[in-house]
DNA sequence: CAGTGAGCGAGCTTCCGCTTGACTT
């Protein structure tokens, strides 16, 4: 009998794959890529773009029992996903492995079903090379563009910032919005809306045309005083609207950030233990596919619970640029299961997804729209300037009837469901109870939120759905973007309303508008490198980088391209690039702004990107005497601020007195604004002005940080004073001299425990291999 | 966590895409 080892990318895969294989084939998983080039070189050969290549220190005993399986089998089935990365990762399997790369069965798969995993095994092939040369592509091309741009970086802005093709654009997209943001001038026009009366029926209606001044409309409005309407036609017509196709990576992160408020990374890590427990299919994916077997079950569910005519079976076609479909699109495993076990967001997270999937293998619904159009009487008939009714109804729900999307700029307004009488009829006259014209303003560009960042980089097919969650929250780790609110704004309108009977009214209201609640917001540093590199590195950040080397990864994975000279024409161009901006003196910093001269010493002030991010500089480096500097305070930006704003900051430190025989301070330091008293520090919260506050405030912080100590403080021991049992954010744990252990999970009173047994934990705890340390040698 | 910063100097930072756990104070 002969053995067999298949090796997917994920455990879980390999799980449900062995229950459909039968004994004779072992599946285990490589975990994603088992071989990188090193993590902290270059590791490229610039004379021929040749990769080194490593097996990451974890990835190290993992190979070495898949080499131990591969040994002992009779044939090695590549099983990785049906992608560029997938082809990679069999290449470089084979190769750790020893297989030969020529020979080796490579197989692929769509959907974790048995027929298809069956079909995949009778039909093997061997590796396809170019597809796996369009990955070292790919794969190079980020490592040059990423470590040749971030030096400059270092030099020019900040160390230890970055770059790359994907983040920067992230950022960039951010700034931009920023700015149009800020350079938006609303421009105003009047709507006119009227409520008609026939007998005693109500009729809601808008005027079909805006007007640009309050003078136009107010003229509109006295031609309507006294006058009378007639309904100059009904017309009916019949509508459809059709579902939203399964879910995929970024549209489950979209849906779930609007309808259950989840983060991206939040939604990506319940969606992971749900695809872990066998609940939904695999979650990082760019397809809209659904497997054969999973459009059958929809339609029994549908039919089943529904009726027939809710049925409708259909397959989606992916648009998104650059998708490559290796997997089915998110959906239940089991499409009876209408709900499932767990925490609440993993129960909502699958609601979701479930009833996405059913919508999407529903009937249309149907609508009937109807429209009424209304004259004023004796006015000539073609015109299109006429108020204009509208309704719709739904004739028959459909897909409605479970699911229906959510889009990120609903507005409000339009949401309001006019019905309409049925016994209004062509020719009726109205008598209208109220015109009104009332100032509206054009919309705003909304910023972005996590969500619709992830919906703009897909569309521009840039990053992928494993890189999503990872590239918001790199973005936010470099600060060059925050996530923040933004306060609205209050703004007047104005009305001028006509009654039945009388003279037209003018009248004013305010509405809050601009009010943005998690928005991602640019930072100094982010908007400073950004503008930085659109300066420097326009072709870079551009947002067709992308999508215009993915044409060359296709001609190389064709075949028609040699990958290793298409990266000697990209480094040709380049390298010189990145020379020429590292070597420009320039008078000013990128970003520098020239505030104005301090008054006391004549110097000059200015703000730039320090060392620690947006800092005042009074004077310069060729001075005589050194510059003296001051961080920017929380709220304060590099592009507003004053030079009187500045100056302020250069008043702390400050003394505000003493208290318990010591005196209390304010400085302001690595970590923000803070009190010092007894050699103590107290950060000051955000809402505290450290300008302005007086000694009492300061002692309040004092007194509420002793507060905060004691309640850590959990147990200390007689016996020995180093030993100490404190309350810390995971939990539990004991100090003992320096050193932080933890407890084991069986101990539920911690409080009870001896100095005996807290040295017994402690010497277990350090018996333990300890983890390695991130820093190599 | 720590209260810094302008250059002789030592050495570090960094990319994107595949995958999961073990671990944190």
């Amino acid at each position: 009998m002969q053995t067999n080892l298949v090796i997917v990318e994920s455990p879980a895969k390999a799980k449900t794959l062995e229950k459909f294989l039968g004994e004779d084939y072992k599946v285990l998983s490589s975990y994603g890529h088992i071989r990188d080039l090193k993590k902290n070189e270059f590791s490229v050969d610039l004379n021929n773009f040749t990769p080194q290549y490593e097996i990451p220190e974890e990835k190290v005993s993992l190979v070495k029992s898949l080499k131990t399986a591969a040994s002992k089998a009779d044939i090695v089935w590549l099983a990785s996903d049906e992608d560029r990365e997938g082809e990679a990762i069999s290449w470089h399997l084979a190769q750790v492995l020893g297989l030969n790369v020529e020979q080796t069965k490579r197989i692929v798969f769509h959907e974790i079903t048995k027929t298809a995993i069956l079909e995949a095994i009778k039909h093997p092939r061997h590796i396809d090379i170019n597809l796996v040369n369009a990955q070292q592509a790919r794969r190079v091309l980020d490592r040059i563009v990423g470590f040749k741009l971030s030096p400059v970086l270092w030099r020019k802005v900040k160390p230890a910032l970055s770059a790359g093709r994907v983040q920067s654009v992230a950022v960039r997209l951010i700034v931009e919005r920023e700015r149009e943001v800020e350079n938006f001038k609303s421009e105003s026009s009047y709507k006119v809306t009227a409520v008609f009366v026939s007998d005693k029926t109500e009729l809601k209606a808008e005027f079909s045309q805006r007007f640009a001044t309050q003078e136009e409309a107010r003229a509109f409005l006295k031609s309507c005083q006294g006058q009378q309407f007639v309904i100059s036609d009904i017309s009916k017509k019949p509508m459809q609207r059709v579902p939203a196709p399964p879910f995929t990576t970024s549209t489950l992160q979209q849906e779930a950030a609007r309808k259950l408020g989840f983060s991206v990374a939040q939604t990506m890590s319940v969606a992971q233990r749900l695809y872990e427990a066998g609940i939904i299919t695999y979650m990082r994916t760019d397809s809209v596919n659904l497997s054969t077997l999973c459009l059958n079950a929809c339609q029994k569910e549908i039919e089943d619970t529904l009726g027939a005519k809710y049925a409708k079976r259909r397959q989606y076609q992916t648009r998104s640029k650059g998708a490559q479909e290796a997997h089915e699109a998110i959906r239940p495993t089991y499409m009876d299961q209408h709900e499932i076990q767990g925490t609440a967001p993993e129960r909502k997270l699958y609601e979701l997804i479930w009833k996405r999937t059913i919508a999407s293998q529903m009937a249309d619904a149907e609508l009937e729209k109807t429209i009424i159009t209304i004259l004023p009487v004796g006015s000539k008939e073609a015109s299109d300037a006429n108020f204009v009714a509208s309704a719709e109804m739904v004739t028959f729900d459909g897909f409605l009837r479970v699911y229906r999307e959510s889009f990120d700029d609903e507005n409000m307004e339009e949401n309001e469901t006019t019905t309409i009488d049925e016994k209004l009829k062509e020719n009726q006259l109205l008598d209208y109870k109220e015109i009104q014209a009332t100032e509206r303003f054009s919309q705003c560009p909304l910023r972005y939120t996590e969500a619709s960042l992830v919906k703009k980089l897909e569309e521009l097919g840039i990053g992928r759905p494993s890189t999503y969650a990872p590239t918001i929250s790199t973005i936010q780790q470099r600060e060059y973007v925050q996530k923040g609110d933004k306060k609205g704004e209050k703004r007047a309108y104005k009305l001028l309303t006509l009654k039945a009977g009388k003279d037209i009214k003018e009248s004013e209201k305010s509405e809050i508008v601009g009010n943005e609640k998690g928005k991602l917001l640019p930072t100094d540093t982010g908007t400073v490198v950004n503008d930085f590199l659109v300066a420097n590195f326009e072709n870079i950040v551009n947002y067709n980088f992308t999508a215009n080397v993915e044409k060359d990864f296709d001609e190389i994975a064709e075949g028609k391209e040699n990958w290793q000279q298409a990266m000697e024409e990209f480094y040709k161009k380049f390298e010189p690039q990145c020379e020429k901006v590292l070597h420009e003196r320039n008078e000013h910093k990128a970003g520098e702004r020239v505030l104005g001269i301090d008054p006391k010493s004549g110097k000059e002030v200015s703000v730039k990107i320090g060392r620690f991010g947006p800092v005042v500089q009074i004077g310069s480096a060729t001075d005589e005497e050194k510059p003296r500097f001051a961080q920017l305070s929380q709220g304060q930006s590099l592009q507003t601020i004053t030079l009187e704003e500045a100056l302020e900051l250069f008043k702390l430190p400050r003394e505000l007195g003493s208290y318990e025989g010591a005196s209390v301070s304010i400085g302001t330091g690595r970590f923000g604004p803070y009190v010092l008293h007894n050699k103590q520090y107290v950060s000051i919260p955000n809402d505290i002005d450290p300008m302005t506050m007086e000694l009492s405030d300061a002692i309040k912080l004092i007194e509420e940080r002793k507060k905060a100590e004691a309640a850590k403080h959990l147990k200390s021991f007689e016996e020995d004073a180093e030993m100490q049992i404190l309350n810390g954010r995971y939990g539990p744990y004991i100090v003992y001299n320096g050193s932080n252990y933890r407890l084991p999970k069986t101990i539920k009173e911690p409080t009870e425990l001896s100095y005996e047994q807290c040295l017994e934990i402690v010497e277990k705890e350090s018996a333990k291999p300890k983890m390695a340390k991130k820093k190599k040698k």
